[in-house]
DNA sequence: GTCTATAACGAGATAGAC
DNA sequence: GTCTATCTCGTTATAGAC
């Protein structure tokens, strides 16, 4: 075999390392302010060499926001598989925008938002898919969380789920320039005690 | 008198003209994505006329900045002033946001803190002005709103303003590409109703 | 797959005439 | 206060050698 799948720590591709840079360059910087110069000072490697990869930064863009999609289908697939109750689910969930706040980083896709009349057509279509994912699965466990009597909120669980997407991306968006990883957790609290989690 | 202060609409001036041209091109995409070309061809001036008025982009964006600052305290003021109850003067700031939208744009400090890092510090500077007038004004309002009775939330006031803030942004964040209006007036709602307005 | 070299363009900014 | 003309730099992207 070429690639094992496995989940011990592969030297990881330059496509994935240029991925990974580029990420972290959006996630703090946004699409529209970084280049392929900086990719290419972070790397070691030229910028005719990103191009290999990556031949257009409309093509860069939409690789990575299906990637960060992937990534983020894979920890709600770990969430939804510990088959606890929906309070800890709900948890996680906050948890994952945490982590990435600790980083002093923005949520990738909540930062394309910002960009995105200005982004290429595929980049809209990708990001659109990301939150239409999220939300889904946001509104299956906050349905399912009510059922059960383990949630609690009035409503559409869909408007219920939108309500906490926009509230958790702007809580991390205000919070990263104003009041740091404090106000953002101060933030969440409230609105995790809003569902009864 | 050269200038008089009358409420009767005077033409605007060349200054005020490339400023509101400016701010609508931010408010839609970004500081990082609009240059003096765009505001040149809006507005029939040539780029070296523009650098008269703002010599450098960075003062162009603290100026503009600067103006919201003080359009949104007037504003606030006119609210505060009318001094009806709590609940109202809420729903009142609310609707600020929600007209912002309505024109299918951010909040221009909503747009800039996500371009934060990339900023010079005189915007940051005057963004971090802007949210601090916001929220102690929010606070004010909320903490009075309580005393009366005619607000229900738990917790401190000024927490409490920062996640209002946090969530309506991210609210007009995700909308103006996911949902569009509809999504707003219905996080909106939860979130009014979560205030006992 | 990575490199050197360069093309083609747009950005912010300045000099100086009117 | 607005113009023409120009400068310098950074950007995305390509050609072609290794």
């Amino acid at each position: 075999m070429k690639k094992a799948n496995t989940k011990t720590r592969t030297p990881r591709g330059t496509a994935d390392q240029i991925l990974d840079t580029a990420q972290q360059l959006v996630q703090t910087r946004g699409f529209n302010a970084f280049s392929y110069a900086d990719i290419s000072a972070n790397l070691g490697i030229t910028k005719a060499s990103l191009h290999y990869h990556f031949a257009t930064k409309a093509s860069l863009g939409t690789s990575l926001i299906e990637r960060y999609d992937a990534a983020m289908t894979g920890m709600l697939s770990t969430i939804a598989g510990k088959v606890r109750n929906s309070r800890e689910k709900l948890q996680d969930y906050v948890a994952i925008y945490r982590s990435v706040l600790a980083n002093r980083r923005l949520c990738l896709c909540g930062m394309l938002a910002a960009e995105y009349t200005t982004l290429p057509k595929a980049m809209q279509k990708a990001l659109d898919s990301y939150f239409q994912h999220n939300e889904a699965w946001l509104a299956e466990v906050l349905a399912a969380g009510r059922t059960k009597g383990e949630l609690s909120y009035d409503g559409d669980p869909v408007d219920a789920a939108q309500y906490l997407v926009g509230a958790l991306e702007g809580a991390m968006l205000i919070a990263r320039s104003q009041g740091g990883q404090a106000r953002f957790d101060a933030a969440t609290r409230r609105l995790l005690a809003e569902f009864g989690a």
